[in-house]
DNA sequence: AGGTACATGTAATTGGTTACATGATTCC
DNA sequence: GGAATCATGTAACCAATTACATGTACCT
């Protein structure tokens, strides 16, 4: 099973859940297409490690609603403490950014500017997120709590793109200084 | 052609490059492997956008020598002002994050411990990097610099990876917590 | 009339990693 | 003797995106 395989038990171990609202439920860590989930569930399910069952809806087409078993769940904890992979973090930005001098500054301030928008409105999602997380309790979830991954993973991914907003702002205001 | 691809006609417009090169200046932004830089280059030059020379060398293979051409060029600038894809981050960490509280706060503590170290590792690199780009002039790059986009993503990497840091020691705090 | 959400699936293609293959040189 | 660096290449496989396919309900 792949990476994406355990980021679906991780959820399953939370209540049983359909396909599409895994997708759903990923989207924010992980995004992953439905062709790409609904064959790796069925592959799951020979090996062992979720079982489903039909829930037939009028009007809808019938929901598979998927449950982790024993066996998944032992897969989970074994994967989980093993030190995991760095990946390459790939973003066109970054090849875009590493030409930047051949387009000039007006070209260059449209892209950078373009960008920080883009993770403003990041920014903003992630920070929705994280207040729907706060409508229940204002305590911030326990270590030994289900909520507490996705919480840490908010604030990771605030981080991450407030970071690389004021990045942008930082290269913009270097092109300005030329423009002068 | 790829975002790679582009990746690497940046590259020679710095200059002629053989593909071992090439994968070498590609890794601190875009890490690929030579099986896939290779192939690239020879498919690339099959449309026109680089040409390469053969250079002998005695007691190693020979070198390929490649070029970008003006077809190359064009279509490299004609790329760059586009609005890039932001693409999905893909980081296993994430996925082991989000299910954390099933291994129990000495595995968690381990795992955050263990990337704790990780990016320390990376940060000093980056800075190291920088530390190189610094030698010749103390001043930064300008922005018509060839320099400038290495420069600027030196610093996003330094950035990403410091916050990142702070996030697994953050987490780990909170893990000792719980603890007392 | 067109778009979005629900709900599932397959097929084709691209992107990326791992493994196989060769061969000299240098460093530990 | 074994690993790392230089230098290229192919083959097999896995991961991910895009497109094709179906069908209802609701909103504008």
């Amino acid at each position: 099973m792949n990476t994406l395989g355990f980021g679906l038990l991780g959820l399953l171990t939370q209540g049983p859940c359909s396909g599409y609202d895994l997708m759903l439920k990923m989207e924010p860590i992980w995004k992953a297409q439905h062709s790409q989930i609904y064959p790796l569930l069925a592959k799951m399910e020979q090996e062992g490690f979720v079982v489903h069952e039909l829930q037939p809806q009028t009007e809808k087409p019938d929901k598979k609603i998927y449950t982790i078993t024993d066996t998944g769940r032992e897969a989970l904890l074994a994967w989980l403490p093993e030190p995991p992979d760095e990946r390459a973090g790939r973003d066109e930005m970054i090849i875009k950014a590493q030409s930047i001098w051949l387009i000039g500054p007006e070209a260059g301030r449209a892209l950078f500017t373009n960008r920080e928008a883009v993770y403003r409105d990041r920014i903003r999602y992630y920070q929705e997120l994280l207040d729907k997380h706060h409508q229940g309790g204002v305590q911030p979830p326990s270590p030994s709590s289900p909520d507490f991954g996705s919480y840490i993973l908010l604030k990771r991914y605030m981080g991450v793109f407030t970071w690389q907003m004021e990045w942008c702002r930082w290269v913009l205001s270097l092109l300005d200084e030329q423009a002068e």
